[in-house]
RNA sequence: GGGCCAUUAGCUCAGGUUGGUUAGAGCGCACCCCUGAUAAGGGUGAGGUCUGUGGUUCGACUCCACAAUGGCCCA
């Protein structure tokens, strides 16, 4: 063995091979946050943003998040996403300026205070009250601020905008002195969702449905001797066996305690009701009224009873009767409503137009009283006669049924199980009442109208977003804007003291506006009217100086709906915004409140394209949710598997449906990552030696580098287009068969020959290394919007000569500009990748690779192409012959045979050795370079 | 209960703008090669009734209807 050691010596010593500073783990946990802090010290992001300045700057408006709690992977879903098509931007030379925000107002927040100071809201002064608050918000809002940085997203995170800065309040109070002085803001009595709780109107936003049992009850609405006769005329006088039996309607109800607001019954024009002789278990008889459908599953619930159909009609013809309320002093008016099903109860609804929004609309539409008698407690007034002083949530259901019970108009009350409204932070059920709130009007100057036009303006990805928001504005109630609670901004409305006029006067509103702006909202609570109103500033209809300020907070979803009136409109932001980008819960939510505030006020949307995201769920597809034990924090998976792994996961899914994500998953991604780390890794090793002014010109470089540049240069442009085009997974697919399959696969193997053996400064080497260093380039400004700390980890890992002084990958860009290429380039490259893969495949049979010589044959055409590459086809099929021949047939066919050199012990190519005496085991090239050594 | 969305190999996704030969890729897995990208690299292979059921058609994963499962929004 000692013989064969010198005979053969070691010539690795003078071969080229990589060497690079960037290593080959990650540690992307451990590494990362002082990556963070680089940035911010060299000023990374402000120093790109400046350079890019001419043009107009590009604007993702950032949807506020809620300054309640830790960040889970939806907020991770959405905020580096965003990062990375500011980033996609920011390298394609547009002041992609990132202002992050948060939503600081409501009742979450002041939920979340107050439990965290272990008090009920009305024990703690107004002003002591949001102060507190204010400093929860700003403390969560640091907390996320931090998770945020640490995902590496870039922003002006030292200037965000936040809903509690006295100037955002201002905006919003402006916000409403326009609507107020076009005419869309109106004080009216509505049926509103209502938290007894809570004691506030709550928005459709703050209503999540539960499962509640009921009680559900089948009564008795008795008729006197007129209404009798007038009912039994409606059944077309075919009533012969009626004799002179009392007669009712038999209603029915989940809700017992809105029986002493209930004003009347609500029957299905189109069902068949029927006049029912009804046989009691105890043994009295009546006469009753209900559809005929639910006849079965009313003899199953009142049990002994039997019945006999005496006559039917339609719902229709029974509207306009009255009967008596069961235990209440009034009468209560039969009228139609197409809501009424017929799948449980009785077919006749209660009809309580304070308690119901449906039942309000009934009630408008047919004339009937809109009666309240519930306080914002939940408690009856004095106008629900005997029950007054019961909590309709507590204790109402149980004394009513009883009460029921006792003067015998109570058929039957059985619990009934369904889903049934609650207040989305305390999770308590909530109510309906008819309060008097302020509105804002859609069908004032044709918002509607003009908005659903609009919608159709606006580029949505995905494309259904388009129809989803037309929708949702089509079918969108007035806007409930006003709440009683503390923690938010004041509506700026007055009641006049003498004549009860409810102001809310443009005029005054933006001298508020004014007020907040200099002193901050709470001065609502501290400062009495005078002082908050303009001089001389009276009641507009009676002239009375004697005005009473509201206590109205404005809806949160109003505030975050203004914010690209409080954000944009600078020459630095200027408005509208080029993008928004959320969850898909935010058609309803923050796009449609910034496309109505933007209409009315502005008159065209705040955005040119809406970009919607899919829901972040379990591996199973489930939602996640801490109960359920499938959640994860963002910070906990960042120190898992580290942001970058984190990142590249969102662009490896579909992120426009639901996203899956779990441990496997993460898993999988991370060696995705590893390749994409290790084919930068392996060109920068083979860039060590190499300086700018080395670079061979593109007329001068080997046939095969000339395609690779072409190659590569194609795969830029796609990625660049899919960028800008939102299409991230696109980018992910094109990048890793790139890679893989181009880089890893074919060129860097063929290319490891020349780059290795040749002599450090030969041409060839150079071409290489020329082209080489392109697709570094080339491939860290792609990886930057995703992989950021690993491509600004890879970029400084680069040799500073090479890099020329450029300090960071943020300042490349996402796609350099290039020649065009050769033609058919694309086509010669697949050509010699498929005879590459035909020589792999054979290698196990035939030998190893430069154990091989190749004879390819090929139609004239193409056997010309393929000797234009020269040497380079020998090369790229990794053997070490090769030779071609053109043949009379089509297409291209390759026979492999064993060479007749021997293995050169520098190259290992299969070659003539022995041309030079003192290397008897080298080949001749090898030879030469190691004489020249 | 209604609207919208999704459902293709173990996992993440392609695909087919006009339905038409053996539905593709990466990762994982199994086996093999290399050891001058080495806590790397290369090759080969096994995995799919394209969620299900009907329908239209000479022919459907692709069109239509219904259903299931999951998600978002609403009631």
């Amino acid at each position: 063995m000692a013989t064969e050691a010198t005979k053969r010596p070691d010539y690795r010593g003078t071969l080229n091979l990589p060497q690079t500073e960037f290593p080959m783990k990650a540690n992307l946990p451990q590494r990362e946050p002082a990556r963070i802090a680089w940035w911010a010290e060299h000023r990374i992001y402000q120093r790109r943003l400046e350079s890019n300045g001419e043009g107009r700057p590009w604007i993702l408006h950032d949807g506020p998040p809620y300054a309640n709690g830790g960040l889970h992977m939806g907020h991770f879903l959405n905020k580096v996403l965003k990062d990375i098509f500011v980033k996609v931007n920011l390298l394609d030379g547009r002041a992609s300026r990132f202002v992050p925000g948060w939503d600081m107002h409501g009742l979450p927040i002041e939920m979340e205070t107050l439990k965290h100071l272990g008090v009920h809201f009305r024990s703690v002064p107004p002003a002591e009250l949001r102060e507190k608050c204010r400093e929860r918000a700003l403390y969560w809002l640091d907390i996320q601020r931090d998770l945020f940085m640490r995902m590496g997203c870039f922003g002006l995170w030292e200037a965000p905008y936040r809903t509690i800065d006295p100037s955002f309040e201002g905006t919003i109070v402006d916000a409403l002195a326009d609507l107020a002085q076009q005419g869309y803001l109106y004080k009216g009595l509505r049926s509103t969702y209502w938290c007894p709780t809570d004691e506030t109107a709550l928005a459709d936003a703050e209503i999540e449905y539960r499962d509640h049992v009921s009680p559900s009850v089948y009564v008795r609405f008795p008729a006197d001797a007129a209404q009798r006769g007038d009912l039994l005329s409606r059944f077309d006088g075919q009533v012969s066996e009626a004799g002179d039996l009392p007669l009712a309607v038999m209603c029915w109800t989940t809700t017992p305690w809105s029986l002493p607001g209930t004003v009347g019954v609500a029957f299905n024009p189109e069902a068949e009701y029927g006049l029912f002789r009804f046989r009691h278990a105890a043994g009295g008889e009546d006469l009753l009224i209900f559809a005929t459908a639910l006849l079965e599953s009313v003899l199953a619930r009142v049990p002994g009873t039997t019945a006999q159909t005496l006559a039917t009609t339609t719902g229709a013809h029974l509207v306009g009767g009255e009967v008596h309320h069961p235990f209440m002093e009034f009468m209560v008016r039969l009228v139609d409503a197409p809501y009424v099903e017929l799948e449980t109860g009785t077919g006749a609804v209660t009809t309580a137009p304070g308690h119901g929004p449906e039942d309000f609309e009934t009630g408008v539409r047919c004339g009937l009283p809109i009666v309240t008698p519930v306080n914002e407690r939940g408690d009856f007034t004095a106008e629900a006669g005997i029950f007054h002083g019961l909590n309709v949530l507590r204790d109402a259901n149980a004394k009513i049924v009883e009460h029921l019970r006792a003067n015998g108009t109570l058929y039957c009350s059985v619990d009934y199980s369904h889903s049934y409204a609650h207040c989305w932070r305390c999770h308590n059920p909530v109510i309906f009442r008819a309060t008097s709130q302020w509105f804002m009007a859609l069908d004032v100057n044709h918002l509607r109208r003009r908005t659903t036009e609009q919608v159709a303006d606006v580029r949505w990805h995905p494309a259904w977003g388009e129809e989803r928001m037309r929708l949702m504005i089509e079918n969108h109630p007035d806007w409930c804007l006003s709440r009683q609670r503390t923690w938010g901004t004041p509506i700026p409305a007055f009641d006049c003291q003498e004549c009860g006029a409810e102001i809310l006067d443009p005029r005054v509103a933006r001298h508020v506006a004014a007020l907040f702006r200099e002193h901050g909202a709470t001065i609502w609570w501290t400062w009495d009217a005078p002082r908050l109103l303009p001089a001389e500033f009276c009641c507009p209809q009676c002239g009375s100086a004697k005005l009473k300020k509201e206590m109205n907070i404005v809806d949160i979803w109003f505030e975050s709906g203004v914010t690209h009136l409080a954000v944009l409109g600078s020459e630095q932001m200027p408005w509208p915004a080029d993008v928004y980008l959320e969850g898909s819960d935010q058609y309803r939510g923050w796009f449609r409140s910034n496309l109505l505030t933007s209409m009315a006020i502005k008159g065209t949307p705040p955005y040119r394209e809406v970009v919607s995201t899919g829901w972040v769920v379990d591996p199973e597809g489930r939602a996640m949710h801490k109960s359920a034990g499938n959640y994860i924090a963002a910070d906990d998976a960042m120190n898992t598997y580290g942001a970058d792994v984190m990142r590249l996961w969102i662009a490896s899914v579909d992120y426009e449906a639901d996203v899956r994500v779990g441990a496997s998953i993460l898993a999988n991604v991370g060696e995705v990552y590893r390749n994409l780390r290790n084919r930068v890794r392996f060109i920068l090793g083979n860039l060590f030696d190499f300086l700018p002014q080395q670079t061979v010109p593109a007329d001068r470089l080997h046939p095969i580098d000339r395609l690779a540049l072409a190659v590569t240069d194609a795969l830029a442009e796609r990625c660049a287009r899919a960028y800008r085009e939102f299409r991230l997974h696109d980018v992910y697919l094109a990048l890793s068969n790139f890679v893989n399959d181009d880089l890893s696969a074919f060129y860097l193997d063929a290319l490891k020959d020349r780059l290795y053996s040749s002599a450090a400064g030969a041409t060839g080497r150079r071409s290489a290394q020329s082209v080489l260093w392109h697709i570094a380039k080339t491939l860290m400004a792609l990886y930057a919007p995703v992989l950021s700390f690993s491509a600004e980890e890879a970029w400084q890992s680069v040799p500073p000569s090479l890099r020329e002084g450029v300090d960071s990958v943020f300042f490349l860009k996402l796609e350099e500009p290039h020649e065009a290429s050769p033609e058919g380039a694309a086509a010669v490259w697949s050509l010699v990748k498929g005879l590459r893969a035909q020589v792999k495949a054979q290698t196990a049979v035939e030998g190893r690779d430069f154990e091989l010589r190749a004879l390819v044959s090929a139609d004239a055409a193409t056997a010309a192409t393929l000797e234009g590459l020269g040497d380079d086809l020998r090369e790229a099929l990794v053997v070490s012959a090769c030779d071609v021949t053109a043949g009379s047939e089509n297409g291209v066919s390759m026979e492999l045979a064993r060479t007749d050199g021997e293995k050169c012990a520098r190259c290992w190519k299969y070659l003539a050795l022995g041309a030079d005496p003192a290397h008897p085991f080298v080949c001749g090239p090898c030879a030469e370079v190691v004489r020249s050594l």
